[in-house]
This record gives structure tokens, C-alpha cells and sequence, in this order.
DNA sequence: CAACATTTGTGCGTATGTATT
DNA sequence: GAATACATACGCACAAATGTT
């Protein structure tokens, strides 16, 4: 390996790696050769391909596995479209074959600053929160915490572990219709519960979105806070 | 350091020193100590420290300077509203004293299949790209290639480089109003590029925007991809 | 200005642990 | 169980950047 002056060996042979998986070269198995293997190809000491692929794997592109060895990672994205009527299932419906949302845990607590700020309650109101993961296909797709006013839908945690949907509970709770105030997006890098949940490695990428939903007199009514898997989701915004 | 079942050092590490800048321990420097000092402090390899510490690096938190040492980095970030009107100038403005759009280089080329089909255009009819650079107070926010159809944007590039926004530059073709119609929003790691051009970290996340305006009849006039850095903006859509 | 100490960056060698095949 | 392959950790050495003397 010739070294480039001022940039470090391991940053070259990521480049050089990089470009093989992307022409291809890898294809045949799926899987980048073994460190030692490229170690020894690249006439380096193993810990500087190690380092080369701990960037490439940080950049999605490998995900290298104990005893098995490094595979190239190729997955495609769910498109959730964010709208004045922004539906989770809805949005996503079509593109997986199988939708399923989980509880994973529900409560009544004081309203925080945040929560009461955006729900236009006074901090300390009680709220109802659910812990939700969703999954397309058996893999993660996005883990929410939401809040609702307590008073108002009391009994949501127990409509949405039967049905699984925010939708099918608010409906259940006589809610027909509500509309999307406002969304923000933001991207972070994984912190440990978003690894755990999401199925993420260290250093993925989180989509976050903090949401206001409203009844249809623009009451606020849901506030939610998800996380998305940044390398399986892509959001759209039609105007 | 006790060594936890079944988590590696280095993370254990990465979580006390993330623990302890948030605890705000170090705040009278602002930086983190040197990793002789923090590898001597939790009795462990210096290497061990780095590895920790280039998670934080990686997440953001810190920013390492050869020679001078770890610092915490601190900052907060400008919210960019999507909209059917979205214009960049208006929209950032008045969170940044100072505001600049810099032409990094323009050409006319046959459009690409993906920007033939957003302007539905033929694929090979000539369009116009500008790349264009956005700083906000001397900091780079965004980084833009954008393309016209070239028969009715002739001249957009010379306009633009005399204005320093879209939207001043297309006033002056006799556009005097247009609308978004459709945002796509991803996020990636960066890429060199982005490294280069954004002054980001290898490992920075970069927040992908797919922008398509009409004119007000809504034919396709400009289909812009721009790339933020994350660390620095968060995206608003009011319904 | 030069010399020096400090601090991070890079790379190699070695050893051991752990998961997979 | 054995072989293979990645994961973690330590030690050493030197390079490069920075700040101080």
C-alpha cells in the first residue's frame, strides 16, 4: 500500500474498499474478504483494516459479524409520507407486507414542560403516555412516545393494545378524524435505547420526528415524539 | 475499572465521560482531559480511552484537535420550515446576523434520468445546474445542487451569482412567485464532499433534502438536492 | 526564532475473549 | 471439539499539530 501523503492508511483503504463493494467486486459472496485476508492483500496489519471497516461500517455499508465475517449491507427505504393527514399505517401500508404495532408500555403521568408546551396544558396536567414500536416485514421500524391529554382519551392505552394502531384506538375512543399540526425533523446518531429498539448499530442514524396532532377544531390532542431508522425510512412532504 | 459483563470497556468509558460532560464536570475548560490523563483516571489503556472517545466524537459531543486537545462541543440549531412557499433566504433568516450564497460552479448538461423525470423533461435535454454553497453566519448550512430547464432559465446562473439567492435571481428572469411541491428527506453519513464542503466530520450525519417547485401552474421549474449538516439544522413542516 | 513539552493521530505487535461454522 | 473470524484490550513507537519557554 502506497502511502498518500496526509491521508492515513486506514481513510485509503476504506476508500478502496468502498469502491470495490460499490463496482461490485464483492458480489459473488455478499461479503467483504476477511481482515486477515485483507490485511494481508493490502500489506497492512490487521488493526488498519479493522479501522478502514469500523468507518464503512459506520456508514452502513458493512456489517461485520463475530466468527462469520464482514457483509455488504444493501436494503432499500420505506417512504412515510408527511401530511396534513398523516396516518403511520396508512403511510406505509403498501410497501410492507406485514404491519405490526406493539405496546410496549403505557402510563398516566404529569405533563413535562415539553409535553404540556405542546399539548397547551399547564405542566403537571396528567397525560397518558404509550411506549410503541411499530415493524414492517418482523423488522423495527420506528419507536414512539406519545402523550395525550388524561382526561380526554383515558382508556387509549387499552384501545391501542387491541388494535395496534393510534388511528383504529382514537376511533374507538369516538375520535373519527384528527390532522397533523406540525412535524419536526431531526437527525441524530443512535443512542443506546434506539440500538436496543431499533435493532441499530452504534453510530446508525436516527430520523427523529416530533409531532402535533389536532382535532379537527384544532385542539391539540397527541403529542408524539418517533424515531426512525434512518437508513430504512425516508420521509416525504407533499405540499 | 470494573469490567461489566458482556460490555466492552470502551463503552462503559464512552458512557461515564458522556455522563460526566452532561453532568457539566468539565465545564470550566471546556474541554475533556487528555486521554493520558482519563486512560490513567479509569486505569486503562489509552487506546481503550480513544476508542470511547471516538464514539463521542462520532456522536457529536466532542470535537478532538491534535495538539491541543478534546473539546466539548456545544451547540444549537437553526430550524428550517418546509412549506408550500419554502424559500431558504426567508426562512433562516432571521435566526443568523449574516447570511451568504456563494456559486461554487455552474454548467449547462443533458438532465439525467432522475432530474429529467422530476422536471419531466426528455432524458438528455439540456438543463442548467448550479452548485451553490449557504453559510449563516460564516458557518456552512447547506450545500446545493440545484437544475432549471435551460431554455427558460438562461441566465439563472449569472443571476444568482449576483444575488446570492434563488429566489432573488429568479425574480430578476421575471419569476415572481413559485411554490414547492414535493420535499424527500433523508439522512446519511457524510461523505468526503460533505466533509469538505459542509467542514464536517468523517461520521457527521447529513441531512438529504429532494426539492421540486412549480411555477404557479404547476409545471416544474426547479429540482434542488441539498444536503445539511445535521448537527446544525432541523426541519419544520407546518400543515 | 528555536527548542521543548504536551496532546492527539497513526500503525504495528501481541494476547485473549467470544461467536460462528 | 477444532478451526475460523471478529471483538476487545494492552503496550510500544513515532508522527503531526499546538502552545510555551
Amino acid at each position: 500500500m502506497e502511502r498518500q501523503k496526509g491521508v492515513a492508511l486506514w481513510r485509503q483503504i476504506a476508500d478502496r474498499i468502498r469502491a470495490s463493494i460499490t463496482q461490485g467486486d464483492y458480489d459473488a459472496t455478499g461479503m467483504v474478504p476477511a481482515e486477515t485476508q485483507l490485511a494481508a492483500a493490502f500489506g497492512v496489519n490487521r488493526h488498519t483494516v479493522r479501522s478502514a471497516l469500523a468507518a464503512l461500517a459506520q456508514e452502513g455499508i458493512v456489517r461485520a459479524a463475530q466468527g462469520r465475517g464482514t457483509m455488504i449491507v444493501r436494503r432499500d427505504k420505506f417512504t412515510f409520507p408527511i401530511a396534513r393527514r398523516t396516518r403511520f399505517t396508512e403511510g406505509i401500508g403498501a410497501q410492507a407486507r406485514d404491519l405490526e404495532g406493539l405496546l410496549l408500555s403505557s402510563g398516566r403521568e404529569p405533563a413535562s414542560e415539553d409535553v404540556a408546551r405542546r399539548l397547551k396544558l399547564a405542566i403537571g396536567e396528567p397525560v397518558i403516555r404509550l411506549d410503541a414500536l411499530r415493524k414492517a416485514d418482523g423488522r423495527p421500524l420506528s419507536r414512539t412516545t406519545t402523550w395525550f391529554p388524561a382526561e380526554r382519551f383515558h382508556g387509549i392505552d387499552v384501545a391501542f393494545r387491541r388494535r395496534g394502531s393510534i388511528t383504529c384506538a382514537l376511533e374507538d375512543l369516538g375520535v373519527a378524524d384528527y390532522l397533523r399540526e406540525v412535524t419536526e425533523i431531526s437527525a441524530i446518531h443512535a443512542e443506546p435505547d434506539d440500538v436496543a429498539d431499533l435493532a441499530l448499530t452504534p453510530g446508525a442514524i436516527v430520523l427523529v420526528t416530533r409531532a402535533l396532532n389536532t382535532d379537527m377544531d384544532g385542539i391539540p390532542m397527541q403529542y408524539a415524539v418517533t424515531r426512525f431508522p434512518a437508513d430504512r425510512v425516508e420521509f416525504t412532504i407533499t405540499n
